[in-house]
DNA sequence: TAGTCATGTCAACAAGGCTGACGTATTGTC
DNA sequence: GACAATACGTCAGCCTTGTTGACATGACTA
């Protein structure tokens, strides 16, 4: 693919080389791990994974959202979500109630209990953040935020901007 | 945590904020699907994953590197990664050649095959990439690395930068 | 020579994806 | 009012990719 593309029109365009973007390729793979190690280290304490780490972060985000909007969010089918919500009910850490509107629905919030967990393992994953944010500065993390926006799938980018307007 | 960081001695320092660093918490979640879709499209004709591709990736990028150092980069075990190099060899994507100086060694190369794949997989990667780093700009993008970089724990920082180098 | 090291392999297990099929309310529509 | 569609739950079975534990082999090293 392309090698050099300086020179398109005098510009530097030096940060499109196939190297920059291996270097970023790997980057995202290293700093994702990084990304996951906090909860992850935590999750072994209970019995829950990071799929159970995602179910709640959103649910905490959003509360009383409904298990179908969760599942597209998460973006896995309802078999694999439902064994993860089972399990959060199950102990207590969820609650879903029968939607008022529509009662096919059900909506899900975190209990006592479930906001609990959910503080523990954000307040890790953004103690690194924001360890992450301090060391580089604001005009970097400004950059951080842009480049993953570009990054990611169209229809994931609308759900992304639709939840940081509500939040 | 930290509800509004400002005012530490005068500076602003709102990004530092939960809400921008939940922010950035879910780009990272997003993103990272859009990083990883494209390869795992191309993986799916083939009957190989996720676990495939690293391997592939970083055996391309170090020709020769024995199976204790990619062990080591991929952060997993001897048995999870055996079971991905034997069908990677039994494919005749990757060749496995007894060390020289040191025989119990066995230094990992991609063959013409692999070289092929790996091709494929990099260039949709690459391809991502790309547009992202293009629509964000060189500034950006910096700003993407360093962040990216300050979020690795430390052992990884080291072997991502050892890699830049040699790359 | 004894011990350590690099690698491969077998067995068993778990998490968390997936598909397919089916059941049950509930809602919306003709 | 009958019927189709929707939201959800669940059973069963499969795959990938991670894990632990144990053991074998050949090669290097003190």
């Amino acid at each position: 693919m392309t090698q050099s593309p300086q020179g398109t029109s005098g510009q530097a365009l030096l940060f499109l080389t196939d190297e920059q973007l291996r270097k970023g390729i790997e980057a995202m793979f290293f700093a994702y791990r990084g990304f996951t190690a906090d909860p992850d280290r935590i999750l072994e304490n209970y019995a829950y994974g990071r799929a159970h780490h995602r179910a709640i972060h959103f649910i905490n985000r959003a509360p009383g959202t409904t298990v179908n909007n969760l599942l597209s969010i998460l973006g896995v089918t309802k078999q694999s979500l439902n064994r993860v919500l089972r399990a959060l009910i199950e102990d207590g850490l969820v609650e879903s109630r029968v939607g008022k509107r529509d009662k096919r629905e059900r909506h899900l919030f975190l209990t006592a209990k479930g906001a609990e967990l959910e503080r523990e393992l954000s307040d890790a994953q953004r103690a690194r953040m924001r360890a992450a944010y301090r060391a580089a500065g604001p005009v970097a993390v400004s950059g951080f935020r842009e480049v993953l926006e570009a990054m990611m799938d169209p229809k994931l980018r609308q759900q992304f901007n639709a939840m940081k307007e509500s939040g």
